[in-house]
DNA sequence: TCGTTTTTCTAGATCGATTTAGAAGAACGA
DNA sequence: TCGTTCTTCTAAATCGATCTAGAAAAACGA
């Protein structure tokens, strides 16, 4: 059973192996009838088709694209967010019978190599929310594999689909600043908080690219307000409500709060309600990313549109009709009930 | 740069290939001096580590566990309870420091083997939600790639990580029935009706394996109700909620829909609520799942540990300590106000 | 000091296909 | 009938590593 290889259907039918490749990739070299025989062939000995790394190392095509997926794998899917980008690049993927490969970013062993981003076969990455820096990252561009960031990078060469975070960022900056908020909160994704312990951070410790600008640009809108940078951990509900729970209780209550993704505003938002207090009312809050459960929960928010962004990855990476290589997205500021004046002290 | 392999860093040092290959997989079996000095070396040619696909080939070994997901893989992404699957299968493989890689199964050319599934570079697989006797499966057991489905199969040395489809749903259906409905109309995914037409099927005609057995569970559990089987379409929101309208702007409206998914009944919790419906007063709903919008939305339900069954098999797949290669997980029915006794007549 | 073990390294076969260049034969046009 | 083109098929090189068995050198024990 095991062991049958194109030589072998080769020599069973009594043809060269080049034919049998050619029977199953290119079937106009050869005449049907043989291909017929050779297939038959193939299903009588059990031979399942040409071996997809043997296939893989002399075509040099893997047939997949590689996603660097945000540090932890499994907190990726804890996130609509990402998943709705994971669901656009899916879409575009299927398109091209491409296979989608997640990578789980564990820097162990970095050096000697026994990293799933060095051995992973791919023809190409997409780079979804990976700090800056990461040694995945250096990984990639040593392998010369064709990468896609979702954020904007200072070579000019680099391939990127994303948005406009200071910008976007601003524009709820504004917004607070408009309803006379001075003392803000800003809840954001951070490894160094993972243990369980939240804690306050300053603009240089936070890792994320993205979250750094989002701060940035609300530093721009708001620059006589008082930002606490505060971090419950990973992007999650859980930390949200963590770093929440830690800026609620503190001595001087912020009169907004600012989670860099809904999943973190959410998680503010039972921290909230915990405790008595009115979104909009008693304390603003606003989010980032505007998923489907914030027009639910009546979260002022910032849209992006994730799914577009996916497949626009998806095209940048796999569609070579495809020529900007560079993408700026739009974004919206979704204002609901969560975010109001700021109360008297 | 490119054309730089593991001869040309042994040629530039001197010594052998093999010498080279052992620095990066087998650091014991050279000195370290020499170790560093290939290394060393190797970040001075550009050579980025041994290639993947020539790897996968000789070692046999190709680092990634193929995900069959749903028939549309874009689809899959819409519903929750399919995204915590993944969750928990990331889980155990980021700890393995394995690849997922999630296949498209467009089942064009599948004789021909330019197909994903065919294609794809995998040691294992897992199989979630995959129609029985879909042709992806059967490649998969030509090629001898060891799988583990969330479907119970019927040949007994399968393995598999799944509930008790029929009990489940026979729990679901004797609540209801408990509470006096006779007429019930199921939603169930399919896809022939995914052009966007509702229409009606018989149980022999529903595709999946677990959304016949939980029609099978009810039928058991309501032998003199009327059951209508329907389909808006693709597991999604809005299937659901052409799957509802259809069968409320009937003649004969049931006293209760059950959606084989949540994400169905939430679509159908939609459509009433657009016809001004009240969920367990007026018409009796429920779903299958619970994933976490169902909590909020009030809806009766069947929980089933997701995360845990993505865990389970990733565990099967990878882990070798893991001997039961058959388990049931437990399921609960959860009851909220979407279920209510039936309306007389 | 000499045999034995251990460490360090290498030669050559091999994994399973695809590719390139070209041979053999059939069909064709004049 | 002869040269040309097309179809159908093949031989041999190649993709880039890893593995097995064993050689050479170093360390060790008595």
């Amino acid at each position: 059973m095991a062991g049958v290889t194109l030589k072998t259907v080769a020599k069973a039918v009594g043809v060269s192996p080049s034919t049998v490749s050619n029977a199953y990739n290119k079937p106009d070299q050869l005449s049907a009838a043989l291909r017929e025989r050779i297939l038959a062939a193939a299903q009588e000995l059990g031979y399942a088709g040409p071996d997809a790394s043997a296939r893989a190392l002399r075509s040099g095509k893997a047939g997949a694209v590689g996603v660097l997926f945000t540090d932890k794998l499994a907190y990726a899917f804890s996130d609509p967010y990402a998943v709705g980008f994971l669901a656009g690049l899916a879409e575009v993927a299927e398109e091209f019978s491409t296979s989608l490969l997640l990578m789980p970013l564990s820097s162990t062993d970095i050096a000697g190599g026994s990293n799933a981003v060095q051995q992973a076969a791919i023809d190409a990455a997409a780079i979804f929310c990976v700090p800056g820096g990461h040694p995945a990252l250096e990984i990639l561009a040593n392998r010369g594999i064709p990468a896609v960031s979702t954020d904007r990078g200072d070579h000019p060469d680099l391939s990127w689909v994303a948005i406009d975070e200071v910008e976007a960022a601003a524009q709820l900056g504004e917004h607070l600043a408009r309803l006379g908020h001075r003392d803000v909160a800003v809840l954001v994704d951070n490894a160094q908080a993972a243990g369980g312990r939240p804690m306050e951070l300053t603009v240089d410790e936070v890792g994320y690219t993205d979250c750094e600008l989002r701060i940035r640009g609300l530093q721009k809108a708001m620059p006589d307000a008082r930002l606490r940078i505060v971090s419950g951990g990973h992007n999650a509900i859980a930390s949200g409500l963590r770093g929440a729970e830690f800026v609620l209780d503190s001595q001087d209550r912020p009169t907004a709060i600012v989670g860099l993704s809904d999943v973190q505003a959410l998680g503010a938002l039972e921290a909230m309600k915990v405790r008595g207090l009115t979104p909009g009312r008693d304390l603003s809050l606003a989010g980032f990313d505007d998923i489907p459960a914030a027009a639910a929960a009546g979260l002022t928010t910032v849209r992006q549109p994730i799914k577009d962004k996916g497949r626009a990855v998806g095209r940048i990476l796999l569609d070579p009709a495809t020529t900007e290589r560079q993408q700026l997205m739009p974004t919206q500021l979704i204002v609901r009930s969560s975010s109001g004046p700021a109360p008297r002290r």
